[in-house]
DNA sequence: GGGAGCCTCCCCCTTTCGGCAGAGGCGGGG
DNA sequence: CCCCGCCTCTGCCGAAAGGGGGAGGCTCCC
């Protein structure tokens, strides 16, 4: 690996922020702040100018916020600078944002709260090709993945049943599969889809599947 | 919260990874190993005796591997111990390691070769309820999040029109609030969820929903 | 000029849902 | 014991969705 100084660029539209980071970041040997931006354009501009290896770029900003940066810079449009790797750095852990942006090639997404070692860690991953992710935000990716731990609250709404039967819904299932499945007659799928339905407050069964997915029921 | 110190146990066969590992976590002020284990059945009787708050775990060790403990441990059978949040750390990021052991409800995943940085940070994370994985797993934890578990690949497939139709498939929207949504007829809106119906190799509308979904389309 | 792709609209028809109302069996708790 | 919740099933009917076809207008590009 070339032992060279990583390059990097903030933009946020916090002064303070920006000079944080710096402090921080300029005291590592390797790490070395080259620019700012105090807003989308901004960074955008200066992304394209310096070409930095890592970018940090607030969400919310004034004009193109960071999402929109994410999708110029990462994308491979005419405006992409594929050398610069952006870890998008925000207050808010909101799944609006965080979907988004490691979609359309976030090398990364930190909270602000998680102290300056992970922002450390992460351009150092973000360097090797990888991509740190806030712990408290995996436990919400991983979520997607796991054999649902239950939000128990929201799910004791429904009974056994009806849960088994939404979540078969949710899997794209009509009426007449999910009996065969469950070795029941279609009219029980249909008591059991309409209840979960009443229960969720959903008005047809996508509301249902929708519930499913947001509880983690389905996956 | 009680700011107490974290007890930690490590569960390894090599006996200067234990070595190696509880120099790193005791020159921690608020850290503490209070147990070693060599093997998967030493892990479990020392977890169930000493019900530390971490459990740093080896995947590869004689007996039940660490998979095998997270399983136990973390699930909610007789020998479950939920105080415990289990570290799965390891020398080979091998997918068929890392996605049962989150499935199974592992706090966290970890590279030996990541450093002694990300280990405390992954132990604060998991004391906080949340999870770090190493970067270079995320990386792949997050390709599966854009590509992987459709079929045919990205919302590229979709036109603009189809995409936007999907989405509001999936919150549940009938044909008709959809075109009256949009402006245009059923009818349109009937061929715009049929072809995306197709693209995504959905069988019906909540496949289309469920796709949504998965991709991050919908929220 | 001639595709190709997209968006828009129309027709037909069958299948599936959704809402309504009722009912029997079976378990636990007051 | 009786009531209540859950699971099971039945019927009917209108509404919505799904599958097939065709068709015109639009832009972009060769």
């Amino acid at each position: 690996m070339a032992d060279v100084t990583t390059r990097i660029v903030i933009a946020d539209d916090q002064a303070a922020i920006r000079h944080g980071f710096r402090l921080v970041l300029d005291a590592q040997p390797d790490l070395c702040v080259v620019g700012e931006a105090a807003d989308g354009a901004g960074a955008l501009a200066t992304a394209r100018l310096l070409r930095p290896d890592i970018l940090l770029v607030d969400v919310r900003m004034p004009g193109p916020d960071g999402l929109e940066v994410v999708r110029q810079l990462a994308g491979d449009g005419p405006g992409a600078v594929p050398e610069t790797r952006v870890i998008v750095v925000t207050t808010f852990d909101l799944d609006e944002y965080v979907y988004p942006a490691l979609r359309d090639g976030a090398a990364g997404y930190l909270l602000k709260r998680s102290g300056p070692t992970l922002l450390v860690e992460a351009i150092r991953a973000a360097m090797s090709g990888e991509a740190l992710v806030s712990p408290s935000i995996t436990v919400r990716l991983l979520r997607g993945l796991t054999a649902s731990p239950a939000p128990a609250t929201a799910r004791a709404a429904l009974t056994e049943r009806e849960a088994e039967v939404a979540g078969l819904v949710a899997q794209g299932c009509t009426n007449a599969e999910i009996a065969a499945e469950l070795l029941i007659s279609p009219g029980t799928v249909k008591t059991h889809v309409a209840s979960a339905q009443r229960k969720v407050g959903a008005r047809n069964r996508v509301g249902v599947a929708a519930w499913a997915w947001r509880t983690g029921l389905a996956r």
